[in-house]
DNA sequence: TTTTGAGTTGTTCGA
DNA sequence: GTCGAACAACTCAAA
């Protein structure tokens, strides 16, 4: 056996270099490592990041370039990763697995890497549970969440990785200030630079916190004006952390760690459907719901949901968090959701999108799980006829208007306008509607 | 093999 | 004021 060459280690969706089985794998082959990013725009399966994800990957790779020299490349993975494999010399292309409609990227540039004579070999990585290994006893996939999780968590759930002792390999480089993620006219990220630390250390710094003292709150985790949720799903989407990771710093350390790890259980959940359905983003689950009578949205309607000026002021306070920070407590997204959905009748794809432009979180399998299972078209989710109503929730749920106050502060003076809709009146009219899509049932 | 009960996050209505 | 029913339909696991 010859020297070992170069092994390229080519991140995606795990911004780490801790628990990084590729990195691990490629450390052990023996070669120097060059570690590379691709910003892929133009693949078939790509889909387009949102402005504010867009931010957090500029930050998270700035962050990860001060620990290890990080080659940044742009252009279609099928194209870049041969021409580097050349370049470099490589004799190795590793990589952790990634779920929807771009690993059909990966599959063919697999196959063309071994034609080439070059090994490349895929990692389990960034799911606690690959989809096609949680099966019913049929051996389907699993349609519903609770046994799914039960199934799952019968496993055990490895120990996460130490970082290697990487010789590193170099490459020339892009600068990431060209490829000009951060906003610029207007700059509307400050509100983010405020929130957020990303990269790998501000991902374990909030870990940390979260394990040895904000676990102890989590079962006030519906309350949006208590800050008790781990605020780790932007970290866990860019891979700065591993589900790994955050399963072994957790579970088992109070009482509340398993209704915790029950919300990783949804992030897998959502996984395995867009493994099947990989565009979950544009199709309802259940298809049934292509019946659905949406109406084409009001343009001055849509622009105060987004922007928070619909006079309703939990679902205002939500959209302004959002547009101000990057994120929304879990609660209030499905409370804005619903309206968006139930009352206003808008296709939950309009706001989707406009998550997936504003979430820091975005997620390909989140994102649109979850909307769908607000919507009712989704697997396991809301029954159509469960419509929140924001008023009790804002009694309920944030009953000291703390979290309402933050962000709306005119709620309640003549400055704050009328609600653009009728609660009562477009929840009937939202279950009349849905009679369509039980109509399209008895029809299947 | 068949049956039965339970299943992330709710609201309204009428007794 | 409280409480159960109704609002649908279907999947899965346990008995």
């Amino acid at each position: 056996m010859t020297a070992a060459s170069p092994t390229l280690v080519w991140l995606r969706d795990d911004l780490r270099l801790a628990d990084n089985p590729a990195l691990v794998a490629a450390t052990e082959r023996g070669g120097p490592v060059v570690l590379v990013y691709l910003l892929d725009e133009v693949s078939r399966g790509i889909r387009p990041l949102g402005g504010a994800s867009r931010w957090w990957l500029h930050q998270s790779l700035s962050a990860l370039a001060e620990t290890a020299p990080l080659v940044l490349r742009r252009g279609p993975a099928e194209e870049v990763i041969p021409a580097l494999v050349a370049e470099t010399d490589a004799g190795a292309v590793f990589w952790n697995r990634r779920y929807g409609a771009s690993r059909t990227i990966d599959a063919a540039l697999k196959q063309r890497l071994r034609d080439d004579g070059v090994e490349a070999t895929s990692f389990h990585a960034n799911l606690l549970f690959e989809p096609w290994t949680v099966t019913t006893a049929q051996g389907e996939p699993y349609r519903v969440f609770t046994p799914f999780w039960r199934a799952a968590l019968e496993r055990p759930v490895r120990a996460p990785l130490p970082v290697p002792a990487v010789r590193w390999g170099h490459a020339a480089s892009e600068r990431l200030d060209d490829w000009a993620l951060l906003p610029t006219r207007p700059d509307w990220a400050a509100g983010l630079r405020e929130t957020w630390m990303p990269g790998e250390h501000g991902a374990h710094d909030r870990l940390e916190a979260f394990a040895e003292r904000g676990l102890a709150d989590y079962h006030r985790r519906d309350e949006p004006g208590v800050e008790a949720t781990s605020r780790l799903s932007a970290h866990l989407r860019f891979g700065e952390l591993s589900p790994f990771q955050v399963w072994h710093a957790v579970e088992g350390r109070h009482a509340n760690a398993d209704k915790f790890l029950s919300e990783l259980g949804w992030r897998e959940f959502n996984a395995g459907i867009l493994f099947r359905l990989p565009d979950l983003a544009t199709t309802n689950v259940k298809r049934q719901y292509d019946a659905f009578p949406w109406v084409e949205p009001d343009p001055t309607v849509l622009d105060a949901w987004r922007h928070g000026r619909t006079g309703i002021p939990l679902v205002d306070a939500g959209m302004r968090e959002l547009w101000h920070t990057g994120t929304m407590h879990n609660r209030v997204r499905m409370v804005a959701a619903s309206l968006l959905v139930k009352n206003l009748l808008v296709h939950w794809r309009i706001g989707e999108q406009w998550f997936w432009d504003t979430l820091v979180d975005a997620d390909e399998a989140s994102n649109p799980g979850n909307w769908q299972w607000v919507a009712g078209s989704g697997l396991d989710a809301a029954p159509y006829f469960r419509v929140f109503n924001p008023v009790l929730q804002a009694a309920r749920f944030d009953p000291d208007g703390e979290y309402v106050r933050r962000w709306v502060p005119e709620s309640g003076t003549p400055d704050y306008p009328e609600p653009i809709v009728d609660l009562g009146a477009s929840r009937t009219a939202a279950l009349a509607a849905y009679e369509r899509v039980k109509a399209a049932v008895d029809r299947r």
